[in-house]
DNA sequence: TATGAATGAGCTTTCATTCAT
DNA sequence: TATGAATGAAAGCTCATTCAT
């Protein structure tokens, strides 16, 4: 792994269990094993680097979700909204990936990260509003671009409730209510 | 109001819109017109500042909340929930409700907040609990606290889309489908 | 006890303990059950508080002392002497009394405290010089002047080592053999 | 010299000459011409600096000491100790040296300085006793840790009487006393 | 006498950033 | 590419002191 790599991950571990405001660029470099210079070197200021981490993170979210996604071709809209639900579930268990969407929600809620980020977290937006509308379209009388804002919230809320919870919170249960109040409004 | 009003209601104010860490005690004496001293003379620190800032704030929107539920007792099941729901969706979009419910998020996601809260924040959500809970036990079949946990989790998520949305999201067309969806599921 | 003597009492204590530059004024009220008001009232501000503390301090162990010499006056000076130190070794086993001598050190050797507090550190030498030298004189060959000094400055070395010293320090052991030391010199 | 050492020359003036509360980083910034940011590169706090300042002297004291007592091998006990006092009293009466010997006492003083030093004062106390408590030991029923013990306390308080007497302090005439007395009691 | 709110200077420390090597 | 010494602004916080009550 690169210098630059290691002070990209650093920063994403960082960022996620610490916050941004409460990571200095040292911590960063102690977790990375790399100087100051190095950092400075390869990522213009801070916030650069957050820029770099929230790319990155992005990158790394969607490599998995598409190489699930890749089958779905053949099902019908309820079973391909089950897949896709079932796979962001599952992506936001896995311990590794955790950090990410705990980062994701840091940046959505923080005004300063916010406005640093508009754009890219505009255009993450549009990409989820790109897998959800098509299949909701699918299902007649729905307004489907509402439902698909709507559905997002509900994963977003979820996710955050989970993410963030200190102990016990029953996602496998939520998760499966949740897929089968979709199955049944979508008449499946 | 009093010198210590006047501090508590600066850094609500700013914590709210820029951020507790971006807040500087510095800014929150500006806005107060207070000295630093009188800051630490009434709050020990920062963080017992954020709790204060905290506690007010429920204090606030719940000042809201509770005159609104107090006709609900004859209803229905899913009458309650409906109404619960409106004035829910009623006070987040109240200009001035809105920022504190920003400011919620902020708590929620940020990891050095939110531990510095937890134990409000555990004391906030099981009063959610306890008024979800009871309405969604009188529909047969379901595990209410599962179900609970998925409705405090849905509406977390379409109040931090549309806090954080920077333009027009449609929180009105969300709202209706989302208690219409919830009428159904409750067979009302 | 009046509150002024609580104050001075409070005050005693922690700077024994803590150190005067250690001691703030609010650690002082705290301790003392007053008010910041209370101790400016009585005194004018923290060095006059010092200074008072110093005099209190003095009387204090002076109290003790005049007692105990006051049946001396038959005796040899070898026997006077060795019942002086005995009274300055017994008081300051004193735990009571071991916080004044502790204060006394930090006095001695700290340049601001000292100056602020040079005229009553004068005055206490000299009145340890008078109580000394008339015994030493009345040895043939002795420079008692000198004499003085050196004794002062062992017992004060001795009463330091003791006083900070963590554990089992052999302050009885220590005690005999100087006083044994004494009337060997003295050729009693 | 490195701007660590300028520092650190910076700070050992100051802590000797206006005590290490009253001193502030600021003022040894503006003495050492450095940053504030660079005291905090090279010493993790204040506290650290007072070590590292304490080993310094340790060490400025000792190189004079060590070269002195080269040559002492072959010498009688009372002759050991007698030059061993004398180049003690010699190295304190050094006006460079005597600021740090002030500090010395400072520090064994002030209960916040002394706790934060402890080890390296038990350090320095042991090194001390093992090179007198082997001369004493050579003198026939003395009990020589005891006698160690308070041959030190007796230098101590020469030592400090001199050190913040502010005028004329007769030093010489001590010493010499003091030295005689003891081949007194060595039987030299 | 006594209270405690209020002040503001000053403290230690942190931090993003720069730059000579 | 990479290092880490150095900077200086700004942070949170402490403290002696004042003053209206």
């Amino acid at each position: 792994m690169s210098k630059k790599q290691q002070i990209l991950q650093a920063a994403i571990e960082l960022f996620a269990t610490e916050g941004y405001e409460k990571t200095s660029i040292s911590a960063i470099c102690d977790h990375a094993k790399a100087s100051k210079g190095a950092v400075f070197h390869h990522f213009k200021n801070k916030d650069e680097l957050l820029r770099a981490v929230f790319v990155r993170m992005a990158e790394i979210i969607n490599e998995v979700g598409d190489s699930v996604s890749a089958g779905n071709e053949g099902l019908s809209a309820p079973e391909r909204l089950a897949c896709l639900l079932e796979q962001i579930f599952e992506s936001m268990s896995d311990p590794e990936q955790k950090r990410y969407y705990q980062f994701d929600f840091q940046v959505m809620s923080q005004p300063a990260m916010r406005s640093a980020l508009q754009d890219l977290i505009d255009q993450r937006y549009q990409l989820m509003m790109d897998s959800f509308q098509p299949i909701l379209q699918e299902i007649p009388s729905a307004d489907s671009v509402v439902d698909a804002h709507m559905l997002i919230a509900e994963i977003d809320g979820i996710a955050m409730n989970y993410l963030f919870a200190e102990g016990d919170y029953p996602l496998k249960e939520i998760q499966q209510r949740f897929i089968r109040k979709y199955r049944v409004l979508l008449g499946a």
